[in-house]
DNA sequence: AAATAACGGTTCAAATAATGAACCACATCC
DNA sequence: GGATGTGGTTCATTATTTGAACCGTTATTT
């Protein structure tokens, strides 16, 4: 791995539920040497993409990586276009709403909205989820580049429960009736007693950018529920494809 | 510099002007070779910091900066918190509000508000901000740790226009006033024709961590039009801070 | 339409930067 | 007091990065 890689995988080791870590925390977790880590750490911070509290020492990510975002939500408002549409979406259904965008043959959190109820979904902002087994990554590849597709359907797909497709046959399936109703369903893909349903953002040139999803326990949803929430996701999707894309017709060329 | 470094600084040549970059563009700009970059673009594309157009082959910021900032968000929730009061600072003064953070010696531009008229200050997301020659500079090292403001005043301080302050003991001063007024007056130190003000948001040790600042063309701009902004960005910036820090009391130790 | 220049991307011997075992100093904890 | 945990540092060894020269394409320019 390049020094730049292991670097960004010390980025990688921050969550939501463990935002602070330590150097020795940093370097067993990495599997890097103690003054490796530390050496990554500094260049790291030197740019601030990770700051160091100064009283516990503990190291964090950075403001540098704020400023970058921002950077990029200004060439692509994909947040700013896409959250006032989440909260609609998880106010109409009262449940858990959560909004992603594609990196590296994965979807990752960009935004969620849960509802307030004991019982609910819970998804962590940064959280990465599988294409395969994933109501969000099945609709996206349904609208997806066939590369983007091959890759994932040609590696070993892992399962998560004992309802995760891992056949690319069985995947392919899913994705074309995904790709006729305009929202994928997955029904405890990732983890049991969870039911989801996602529709596709597209960008300008008709492929999926990313994905809006209702993830509910399954035990309270009947399939009304799913046909429900899947076309308000879908409008959802739509709409936002549409700001994104200034009301392009190109945006709608594969989901009409 | 560290291979990480080099890696960081080519993400750092990306602006809001300029959000999407070729290969040869960036290896000049960066001064690095043209392998040598693109060697770095492979490795932080491979994690999504960096995407690349399929069609125009332009690389651009990728969306695992945005992961990585909302999780740094979920544990340190400025924007989240201080967007509210930068929208009510800009529409109560009818002028640009900027909000930024600390970061590796400087002040990140972090949010943006612009009023709906022509003649305006400008101020893009990302812009970084000198310590010494801007409001926001000033009121942050009149709130910082004594190990930063003497990091700022002994190196040599580079004067933007006629008016910039660059003697310590001048800037010092400046501090002091701010300190004392709770707000910082910057008149022309970074542009000409531009006035502007700034009060610092402090973390729970008491210390600044960002700042919240107004500014305007000078020429409209009264001694009495100064007195009410500095007033209005202390009122905005303590309510942040006091959002930030749970109301505890701590915050305002040093403000008080 | 041929020539030129600029683009993105690749190669591999040479040069340079990263590595990690062993080492502090300090803080708990038993 | 001894054992184990931190964060942080050093420097000979080692592995990675480097960049001139290269290729194939795509605009410009003559």
């Amino acid at each position: 791995m390049s020094t730049v890689g292991k670097a960004i995988s010390l980025l990688e080791l921050f969550t939501v539920a463990e935002p602070e870590l330590g150097l020795s925390d940093l370097a067993r977790r990495s599997g890097f040497d103690k003054a490796t880590t530390r050496r990554l750490l500094v260049a790291l911070t030197g740019h601030g993409l990770v700051e160091q509290d100064a009283a516990t020492r503990l190291y964090r990510l950075g403001a540098g990586l704020s400023r970058l975002a921002r950077i990029r939500e200004a060439r692509f408002p994909f947040l700013q276009t896409a959250v006032p549409l989440v909260r609609d979406l998880a106010s109409a259904t009262a449940e858990t709403v959560h909004l992603s965008e594609y990196g590296v043959d994965r979807l990752v959190t960009v935004h969620v909205e849960h509802p307030a109820r004991a019982n609910r979904v819970n998804v962590d902002i940064g959280q990465l989820l599988p294409l395969h087994s994933t109501a969000s990554g099945i609709v996206y590849l349904a609208f997806a580049r066939d590369e983007a597709v091959k890759a994932c359907l040609t590696t070993p797909l892992e399962a998560f429960t004992a309802h995760t497709l891992t056949e690319p046959a069985a995947i392919a399936r899913s994705m074309g009736e995904a790709r006729e109703r305009g929202y994928s369903i997955c029904d405890q893909g990732l983890e049991e007693g969870v039911i989801s349903v996602a529709a596709a953002i597209l960008a300008a040139d008709g492929f999926a950018l990313g994905t809006i999803a209702v993830a509910a326990p399954k035990a309270r949803t009947t399939a009304a529920d799913i046909a429900e929430r899947g076309l308000a996701a879908v409008a959802a999707a739509r709409e936002i494809s549409m700001r994104l894309n200034g009301d392009n017709l190109q945006a709608l060329r594969r989901q009409a």
